[in-house]
DNA sequence: ACTACGAGACTTTTT
DNA sequence: GTCTCGTAGT
């Protein structure tokens, strides 16, 4: 057997391995194994030497995703895979542009605008611009960038028949004059550059188009318009392109995604059979029933059905709850006598359609002492104090960059206020310079002793010290040096930013430690804006992991809760609505961006509904609650009506069993039995919403919030005489009352 | 320059 | 209900 990797593949599977040198379509259910398949057929393709690994390109949207293909590829092949081209399509497409910068009309050390750094850059050029930010809200105009560039489309292509949509042409053409200027790019820019790069520069299309024979592409029904004439631009006439994806599970069309992009593929690239991988590695048979059967209801499908050779399983537990309180007090109880069962913490997940459902089920869990964990929220390179930092990083490896100087030049505060701040931006724009270098010459000007002069010496300064340190030394420095350390050891709140920033220069000794060739300032703020890092929460921590159905996209668990089935929720009622889209072309804008209508939206609701149910192994819980409180008041909801598209066989009613009432749900974690207690990896907690406490300094209050578990749990006590106050539970001490 | 208060939003999100 | 943002006030 010449490739024991092909080993347990299942027939279909080998199939999609071993095609020959053809563009294919490979039509992968959730749970079939779709990463085994691309990866071993990069393996199979360089083994069989029908392949360098010279030659493939594989594409993925997540870094995350990326990194396993890598993972995965070294543990089947002992090759370097560094040298390869797997990453994300925007990690590529900055490896096309820094390599071809000059062709491309970029500075070699363009830097990376993340989305709230393009945020500001469009709030900064609308007060410039004298725009109006009421007539034209910034997020409404980024929107209309990005999906302008999603589509393809620069500022003067955009059709504009009405003077709203010709303010924002402009606004669009002046941003990129303005990014041009800073040698700053967005993330659609990088694509579309190289897109655009590509198109123009006919030798060096050819050049990668004979290098890379095999494409690989991941989640396909994921990519956008523009992706797809990138990917079309790449293979040429001896190029095969491997796609694999499922259109059932298409739920990003709201940011550009088209899933329309299958069916062009099989027609575009002659696409001579589509295979399809339906036999499901990870579900119970009841499962893949429910989420078949629902997932018929749409229109248009490719067509799949989810098998398993495995039995049919319990049956999907369905639980009607008064309100969302009674909801979580039940998720709790259903989580407790999981982890009886045996059951990790870890492969429990309590899924929603949208983060403002977790707030109830934290105050639940946290009442009833049960560890858990929140995705979504920030994310390390997206901390202020980390921008701040890397601000001051971007503005010494590149001084054009004025969204950088603007952030830090009074960061921390040394008296440079709004007016001397509009000076210095009329006199760079007089001169045509940069804000940085109009801060020099202010310097040169004479009056040497202005706060402005101040910085730009101290940034020069920061530059000379810089020069030739190791890059985690530089950034210490730059912490130290720029005040920031200063200042956030003087605030109250400092430590955890203190930590973070600490934390800065280890993720700079990693990347050091991890990229041979590369040890660049430029490279390291190229990584930390492409890869904003890992949701926070400390991961490896045994805790029930709470987050959306689009979070959980890719993931499985043993047992799963999906909550909130109600109408308006999920299906959410904004999605069944016109889209955004649409809110321009009725005011006369271009027809072209992804006009979605009703059907649309809630066939995305369907399929999203669909990635939630094939999320679970052996469980899936199924609950929703007759009145939930939304936008601060109380909304009472209809059953889902992707309830009804479920065959009733497979869902067994449980709510009858006991009666849940909120009382009972707050004082659960009293009255746990001792045993659960003593295998818990948190102890059941004292503390919960409404507890009477003390405490030395503030004496008596009542617990108001609650977040967090283990040694960051936190409670938010409202004092008689104190005010409310936000106090850690690893070191107040709180008495109980 | 920092705090305080009111207005308005509020689906989902990776790069 | 709760958070963010921007402006006004000290």
């Amino acid at each position: 057997m010449p490739y024991p990797f092909l080993h347990g593949l299942n027939p279909e599977q080998r199939a999609a391995v071993t095609l020959p040198h053809e563009s294919a379509l490979i039509l992968a259910g959730a749970g079939s194994g779709k990463t085994r398949v691309l990866t071993t057929r990069i393996a199979y393709l360089i083994q069989s030497g029908q392949a360098t690994p010279h030659g493939v390109l594989a594409v993925t949207f997540t870094n995350k995703a990326a990194k396993e293909m890598i993972a995965r590829l070294s543990a089947m092949l002992p090759i370097n895979t560094r040298g390869m081209w797997i990453g994300t399509f925007h990690g590529l497409c900055n490896r096309l542009l820094r390599t071809h910068h000059r062709e491309a009309g970029l500075p070699a050390l363009f830097q990376i605008l993340d989305s709230s750094d393009q945020l500001s850059a469009i709030k900064r050029l609308l007060k410039s611009l004298n725009v109006d930010e009421e007539k034209y809200p910034p997020k409404q105009v980024q929107h209309f960038i990005n999906s302008s560039k999603d589509e393809g489309l620069r500022a003067e292509a955009v059709e504009a028949y009405d003077p709203f949509t010709r303010q924002m042409q402009e606004v669009f053409a002046e941003y990129d004059k303005q990014c041009q200027r800073e040698g700053v790019v967005d993330f659609a820019e990088l694509l579309l550059r190289s897109y655009e790069l590509l198109s123009r520069d006919s030798a060096l299309r050819e050049h990668y188009q004979n290098r890379f024979r095999h494409i690989l592409v991941d989640e396909f029904q994921d990519t956008n318009r523009l992706q797809y004439r990138w990917l079309k631009l790449l293979a040429g006439p001896g190029s095969a392109m491997f796609a694999v994806g499922d259109d059932d599970q298409s739920i990003y069309a709201f940011r550009g995604a088209h899933v329309g992009n299958m069916r062009e593929f099989e027609r575009d690239f002659a696409v001579k059979q589509v295979i399809k991988l339906e036999q499901n590695y990870r579900s119970h048979g009841n499962i893949l029933d429910a989420a078949n059967a629902l997932i018929h209801h749409n229109s248009g499908r490719l067509g799949k059905n989810l098998w398993t050779s495995e039995g049919s399983g319990e049956p999907i537990r369905l639980f009607e709850a008064t309100t969302d309180q009674e909801e979580a007090a039940f998720i709790v109880d259903e989580t407790r006598s999981l982890q009886r069962e045996g059951i990790a913490f870890t492969d429990i997940a309590i899924l929603y359609r949208s983060n403002a459902q977790s707030r109830v089920l934290e105050h639940a869990l946290f009442s009833a002492g049960l560890p858990y964990r929140v995705y979504g929220g920030l994310r390390f390179f997206e901390r202020q104090e980390i921008k701040h930092a890397l601000a001051y990083l971007r503005l010494i490896a590149s001084s054009e960059d004025d969204g950088a100087l603007l952030r830090v030049i009074n960061f921390p505060a040394r008296g440079i206020g709004a007016r001397s701040l509009e000076q210095l931006q009329d006199a760079a724009r007089q001169r045509g310079v940069s804000l940085y270098e109009a801060a020099c010459m202010k310097l040169l000007g004479g009056k040497g002793g202005t706060a402005i002069g101040n910085f730009a010496v101290m940034l020069e300064a920061m530059r000379e010290t810089c020069h030739g340190l190791p890059l985690p030394e530089q950034i210490e420095h730059v912490i130290e040096a720029s005040g920031l350390a200063q200042h956030y050891r003087g605030e109250k709140e400092g430590a955890e930013r203190l930590e973070n920033l600490n934390e800065l220069v280890n993720a700079a000794a990693g990347f050091v430690a991890e990229n041979e060739e590369d040890h660049s300032l430029a490279a390291f703020l190229t990584h930390a804006a492409l890869e904003s890092g890992e949701r926070q929460a400390e991961a490896g921590v045994a805790a029930v992991q709470l987050m959306t159905v689009h979070a959980a996209k890719g993931l499985e668990f043993h047992a799963v809760f999906l909550t909130g089935l109600e109408e308006g929720l999920f299906p959410h009622e904004n999605a069944a609505k016109r889209s955004f889209s649409e809110d321009l072309s009725a005011q006369q804008v271009s027809r072209n961006y992804n006009s979605r209508n009703e059907s649309d939206g809630l066939e995305e609701e369907r399929r999203l509904m669909y990635v939630a149910i094939t999320r679970a192994r052996r469980r899936l819980y199924i609950s929703y609650a007759q009145s939930r409180m939304l936008h601060g008041q109380f909304r009472y909801g209809l059953v889902s009506r992707f309830l009804d598209e479920i065959p009733a066989q497979l869902l067994k009613a449980v709510n009858t069993r006991r009666a849940y009432t909120e009382a009972q749900s707050a004082w659960t974690s009293l009255s746990a039995p001792a045993a659960v207690r003593r295998s818990s990896a948190a102890p059941d907690s004292p503390w919960h919403f409404g507890q009477n406490v003390s405490h030395p300094k503030f004496g008596a209050g009542v617990i108001i919030n609650c977040e967090g578990s283990g040694a960051d749990a936190r409670v938010e006590v409202k004092f008689r005489n104190a005010g409310t106050k936000w106090l850690a539970l690893e070191y107040a001490k709180l008495t109980a009352m």
